[in-house]
DNA sequence: CTCGAACTACGACGAATTTCGTACAATGGG
DNA sequence: CCCATTGTACGAAATTCGTCGTAGTTCGAG
C-alpha cells in the first residue's frame, strides 16, 4: 500500500519566504547553532550522521527539520543517507554579514567560555 | 558615577555573563525585535510607556524583561518611568557586527514584507 | 496625604517546543 | 530476496513561551 509519489522530496523556503525571526530561533538552539557551525566550517555538504549530538536520532531529526523550514540550512537525499549545507548565498543576499557575525560571535563565545 | 542611591535597581548581566543564545533568542520574537530597532534608532534612551505595542502592560513587561536579562538593554528608573537603551557597547565589544547586522536585516526584511 | 501614572508580581491559560521511545520506510550491497 | 544503514513518523510527556487579568508598589504632583 505504498503510495504512488516519490517522497523524497524535501520541502524549503524559497528564499524570500525566509523570514528573520525564524533564522534568529533557529540558530538560539544551542544543538542547531552547533550543527550550523560545523556545517560551515566544513564549506561542503555533511550527512545527518556525521554529527555526534547528544540528543537522540528523532531529536536530531527535529533540529535539522527546524534548521531547513526556518530556511539556514537546505537539506538532500542521497542514497540513505541526507546531505546538509548552509544556504550561505540566501542567507548573505537577505541578511547581509547576519551569518558570518553568528559565526564570528559563536566561536568568541566558545573560545571565551567553551575553553576558557 | 551613577547618582542613584534609589533602592530600585535592576538585575543586569553582566558582560560576560551574556550568552549568544540568549540574545538570539530575544531578538527572534517580533515584539521585541521591534523594541530593539526602535531603541537603536533613537538618539536617547526610551521609557517603556513610549512605545505603543499590540500587547497588554503585563506582556510588554515581560518583554522588556526577556531583553534585560538577555543583556540587550539596559533599564534604569527615573521617577516612575523606566528608561530602556541598547547595550551596545557590550553587544559590539562581545560580538562585533551582530547588532547591525540583525538590524539591517530587521530593516530590508521590513522594506521588503513590511513596506514592500 | 491623596491621587494618578508607570510599572511589577503573581497566577493562570493555551499553544508551541523539546525530548524521547518505538515502530516503520527507503536505499544499496550481498 | 534479505538485511544493515539511515533517517522518518507518530505518540506522549515535560517544559517553555507568550499572553492576559488583577492586585499591588513606587514615584511625583497637588
Amino acid at each position: 500500500m505504498t503510495t504512488a509519489a516519490s517522497p523524497r522530496e524535501l520541502a524549503h523556503p524559497t528564499r524570500d519566504e525566509i523570514r528573520l525571526e525564524g533564522v534568529l530561533h533557529a540558530l538560539s538552539d544551542p544543538v542547531r547553532l552547533r550543527v550550523v557551525r560545523e556545517l560551515a566550517t566544513a564549506e561542503s555538504e555533511l550527512s545527518c550522521s556525521y554529527f555526534d549530538l547528544p540528543v537522540t536520532k528523532s531529536t536530531s531529526t527535529h533540529h535539522f527539520r527546524v534548521l531547513r523550514e526556518s530556511g539556514v540550512i537546505r537539506q538532500v537525499y542521497r542514497g540513505t543517507a541526507k546531505m546538509n549545507g548552509v544556504r550561505r548565498d540566501d542567507l548573505d543576499e537577505l541578511f547581509p554579514g547576519l551569518l558570518d557575525s553568528v559565526l564570528t560571535a559563536a566561536a568568541g563565545e566558545a573560545a571565551r567560555h567553551g575553553a576558557g
